[in-house]
Order: C-alpha cells, then sequence, then structure tokens
DNA sequence: CGGAATTATGACTCCAGGTCAATCAACGGT
DNA sequence: ACCGTTGATTGACCTGGAGTCATAATTCCG
C-alpha cells in the first residue's frame, strides 16, 4: 500500500502504472487486480491508507487543546506546510483523492470520508460546542460540512500551488503575508461558527 | 464544443473519447488533436465554454439586487436545482472540473478562474462591500475565494449525490429540510464576511 | 504422499490517446 | 485557365496500459 501511495504520489492517478505498482510491492499484475478490481479500487485503498497516516484534530498537543478549539485550528494550519513536507507522499494521494475525475470513485471517498471520518472533525467540533466556542443554533452536521471544506482548501491552497487562487503563494509570496492571511482566514472561519457570546477577548 | 460537452457531461472525463467527439461534430480526430493539441486540451476548451453559460451574479433580477448581497446569494442557492436541471450539461462539465484527477489541467483551470473570474465573484463581492454588507476589515481576496469555495461545495452538494456529505439529500430528503439547511448555510456565511451593521467599530 | 482447492502468474486482448505521411483545398502569380 | 506552394485535414497506424484468463504454483487436508 505505502508502494502505491509512492506511485500515485509521484505520477498522478492517470500516470501510475498499476503492473509498476504491482512490481515494485513483488506481485503480480493480476493480483493486484484480482484483490482490488481495478486502479480505481487500488487508489481507493491508497487514498484511504493515506488518510489514517494523518493526524485526527485531537491530536493536537493538550497544551494547544487547552487553549480551545480556534487556537488548535491555527495550531494546524500554521503547521500545514511542515507536516505536509513531513508527510507529502500521503498528502499527494490525499490531494488526488479530492479531485479526482471519477465521480463514480469519488462518490465512494466521500462516503468513506463520511463514514470513518478519519481526522476526527466530528469530534473535534463537538469539543468546540462543548467548551462553549462554537454556536448551537446551527446543525452541527452542516458546521462540521463547512469546517471540512474550509480548512481542506485553505490547507490545499497553501502547499499546493496548483490550487492556490493567488492568496497564498508559496513558493512566491512572504511567509509574514502567508502568516497575516491564515490569521484572517481563521478570524473569518470564527466569526462563522463561534458562539455568540465570547468571554476572550478576539483579536490578539 | 457544444458536441464535447454534450460527451463529457455523459461519460466523465475518463469516459469519453475523443474520436467519438471528432466524428459527432464532423470533423477528424487528427483535426481535433491538431487544433486543441490534447484531451486535456479539448476538455479544457469545454470547461471555459460551459462556465461561459452561466449567469454572472450580478445577473440576477434587479428586484432581488435590491435586497443585498445575501438576498443575492439565497436567491442564487434557492434556484441552482432549478438552474442546473435547465442547464446540466455545462454544470456537468464544469463539475468534472472542479474534481478533475489531473493536477496540471486542475492548473489551468484555476488559473483561467482567477483570469477571467467568469461568474462575476470579484464584482459580487465589491458590491456587497459597497452596499455596505460585507466587512471591509479583511483582505478583498480572501473573502472572494470564501465565497466561491462555499458556493461552489455547496452548490455541488445540494445537486450531486456524489458529493453530498448527507446534508441536502437532493432525492432523499424534503425540499423542506433542504431550504432550511440553505437558510442556515447562507447564515453562515453572512456570520463570517457581513459588516457588523450596528455601529461602525474600527477593528483591526 | 496425492489430489483437491485455492491463489498467483504473465502472456494476451482490447482499445483509446496520440502521430504523421499522404491528401486535399485555397490562394496567388503568371 | 493553369500550376505550384502553402497550410489544413485526414485516417491508418503506432503505443502502451487496463483488464482477462488459461495455466502454473502453492497450500491444505485426509
Amino acid at each position: 500500500m505505502a508502494i502505491a501511495m509512492e506511485h500515485f504520489a509521484a505520477h498522478g492517478y492517470e500516470g501510475a502504472r498499476a503492473e509498476a505498482i504491482a512490481a515494485a510491492a513483488g506481485v503480480s499484475k493480476g493480483a493486484v487486480f484480482g484483490y482490488f478490481g481495478s486502479k480505481a479500487g487500488l487508489f481507493l485503498a491508497a487514498y484511504q491508507s493515506a488518510t489514517r497516516t494523518f493526524s485526527r484534530y485531537l491530536d493536537a498537543p493538550a497544551s494547544v487543546l487547552d487553549q480551545g478549539f480556534f487556537s488548535t485550528i491555527s495550531y494546524w494550519l500554521a503547521n500545514t506546510p511542515h507536516m505536509i513536507h513531513e508527510d507529502w507522499i500521503p498528502y499527494r494521494v490525499v490531494l488526488i483523492g479530492s479531485y479526482c475525475s471519477d465521480l463514480a470513485l469519488k462518490r465512494e471517498i466521500t462516503k468513506y470520508m463520511q463514514q470513518e471520518d478519519p481526522y476526527g472533525t466530528r469530534e473535534f467540533v463537538e469539543f468546540g460546542v462543548e467548551c462553549g466556542e462554537v454556536r448551537r443554533d446551527i446543525e452541527i452536521e452542516l458546521i462540521i460540512s463547512l469546517v471540512d471544506w474550509l480548512i481542506d482548501r485553505c490547507q490545499d491552497a497553501i502547499v499546493t500551488e496548483e490550487l492556490d487562487p493567488g492568496l497564498f503563494g508559496y513558493f512566491t509570496q512572504s511567509a509574514q503575508m502567508r502568516e497575516q492571511r491564515v490569521r484572517q482566514f481563521v478570524e473569518l472561519l470564527r466569526s462563522a461558527i463561534s458562539a455568540p457570546d465570547t468571554s476572550t477577548g478576539s483579536s490578539q
């Protein structure tokens, strides 16, 4: 599976060769198709494997969690470039899964993400609600989806040139600029979903 | 181009056959590859053509625009199922473009969307800023991206079963439920980017 | 140890993207 | 009106990778 991830990461979905993956894994092509059914099935397995290598939101250090929900988001976004750099193979696979052209495969991915919630977005948002930082007047399903959508896209834009609509310029802009944008992004998210009554002073 | 759109919409990116498109258009395969360079190039042209068939935000009826920025968003979201039903071929092509697996192609799409802004998101957000409904304390680039991201995903989830993480259930839930979710979604967006309308306390 | 059941193999088929030498059509100079 | 040049068009051909399947290898029991 790690080998499949490497190949998909290196060559993309179309570019990856089922036979090459089989050979690198020391099995025959027939075995791969027998087990995974198709290239899409192989990719799905690689995708699931990749998502499981990443931390869940609540895996942040206790000192960060203690500072609350939005601080934890800031923590993860601030660490995104570093984490991705450390772990770029699974990240790349997840990226391909997020933007894959085959809608049948995409449906499988959506279903998997919904069922397994490998990053623990649900429990994280519930944590936010419990500690009073996230509003209760909106259905939690919607907030979970919003958090998922925005953080995914923000992370992708931060570290993937192809997906950045000029916001972060990972390769062209200064780190300061990026940090400012991330801060503003979290501010937007906070405005969207924070509980109306916040005793904490909002800006640093 | 309309013919290419039909084929991509009907069979997906992988499933569409360059030769079949050429034949349906009454030209040879060689001509297609000569003109568009590759299947990806052909798709990009179809994608651009598809985006241009859709209305821009500010094309809403004057009576809607008069009610302001967020009312206009509600209007478009409420009409999404109807519009997509009327126009499902270009919609499907755009959808494929949004979730295509080839990152090289995705980059071209991102660049195009950023340069041409075919839905007029920028002018729409500027409109929102001018009529005082959208906050000015966050860089407009970020707000434009946020609006783009969220409305895209919301629309996709509304009308595309494959992409709905259980929120709208276009084929399974009641219309009432969907309307409620859309209303809450707009409420979230409003919280995120609306200007504080009580007293304009300048905060930074 | 032998034979059944299961699994693995890789040569093979099929098919779609991409190429290119040959052909055709348009144009303009004489 | 003719012909040569130039550029566009064609479709047979090539390439290579997904997916198949008859055969071989291995395992599993009695």
